[in-house]
DNA sequence: ATGGTCGTGGGACGA
């Protein structure tokens, strides 16, 4: 089973690059992030005739994401759990089932520019919470995953000019502790777990030349429970996809489990 | 040091 993550940064800008890659790459599950759009708004019949499952969690102009799956996808939840005041559409778990199943969960992790003040806060708020269901699944011993855009450059090795984002919310240290305080708990990161090594990223700003520049960040992260790392047997990034007309600022990070 | 680019939605704001 290939799950990938994708930050497709608006689907009405990019829905035609999205069916695109499906296409190409073929994966049994994406876990999609920025989708920028209510539910309605999401054009599901494009992908549903694909032979997708389509599960949304939207809103209106900014964040959302969603799941497709071509194995079905069964107890969807929205909103990561624990703070009931919170609107922002950043989390959707479903659990699909292949020939095992595997929880899955997609977020979007706040960006948390600029830091420090309010948005800094909430990122770490969130990053609180977010362990506090991550402490949940690895109770649960079942094959999981936690999947998306988590804004967090966990090391130096993680991005070309690493000396550029030293105030970043990205990567302040308060940042990567709190990202190493989840991974601590006993999780796997996948491209770490098999690729070592600077020069891999997930991201190139649209400004200044970056991805000309191969100024990159690797942001977007599959963290898999003791259960789902087992099961791992491969894992890219889809970077050539970034050179092409009307691309997104991410590209698609993707592992393959014997699943 | 500044401005550099996108997407959404038709303003700024978020990234």
């Amino acid at each position: 089973m290939k799950i990938a993550t994708f930050n497709i940064n608006g689907i009405k800008a990019r829905h035609q690059a999205l069916s695109d890659w499906l296409d190409e790459a073929q994966p049994d599950v994406a876990l999609l992030q920025e989708i920028k759009s209510v539910d309605e708004g999401f054009p599901r019949e494009m992908f549903e005739d694909k032979g997708y499952n389509v599960e949304t969690h939207g809103q209106k102009g900014f964040n959302g994401v969603a799941i497709l799956s071509k194995y079905p996808l069964e107890d969807v939840t929205r909103g990561l759990p624990g703070d009931d005041e919170d609107e922002q559409a950043r989390w959707i778990e479903a659990t699909v089932v292949g020939k095992r199943a595997v929880r899955l969960c997609g977020l979007y992790l706040p960006n948390g520019n600029p830091a420090p003040g309010p948005k800094y806060d909430y990122k770490l708020s969130w990053m609180e919470r977010l362990k506090a269901r991550a402490e949940a699944l690895l109770e649960s011993e079942e094959p999981a995953l936690m999947a998306g855009d988590y804004n967090v450059i966990p090391q130096s090795e993680d991005a070309a000019k690493p000396e550029q984002w030293t105030e970043d919310a990205l990567y302040r240290p308060e940042t990567r502790a709190a990202f190493r305080r989840i991974l601590n708990l006993g999780f796997t990161e996948a491209f770490r777990a098999r690729v070592q090594g600077p020069g891999h990223y997930s991201f190139w700003d649209y400004q200044a030349g970056a991805w000309q520049k191969n100024n990159g960040i690797r942001i977007d992260h599959l963290l898999l429970t003791p259960q789902a790392a087992d099961m791992m047997t491969g894992c890219g990034i889809d970077k050539e996809i970034r050179d092409r007309e009307k691309p997104s600022d991410h590209v698609p990070v993707w592992i393959e489990l014997d699943a």
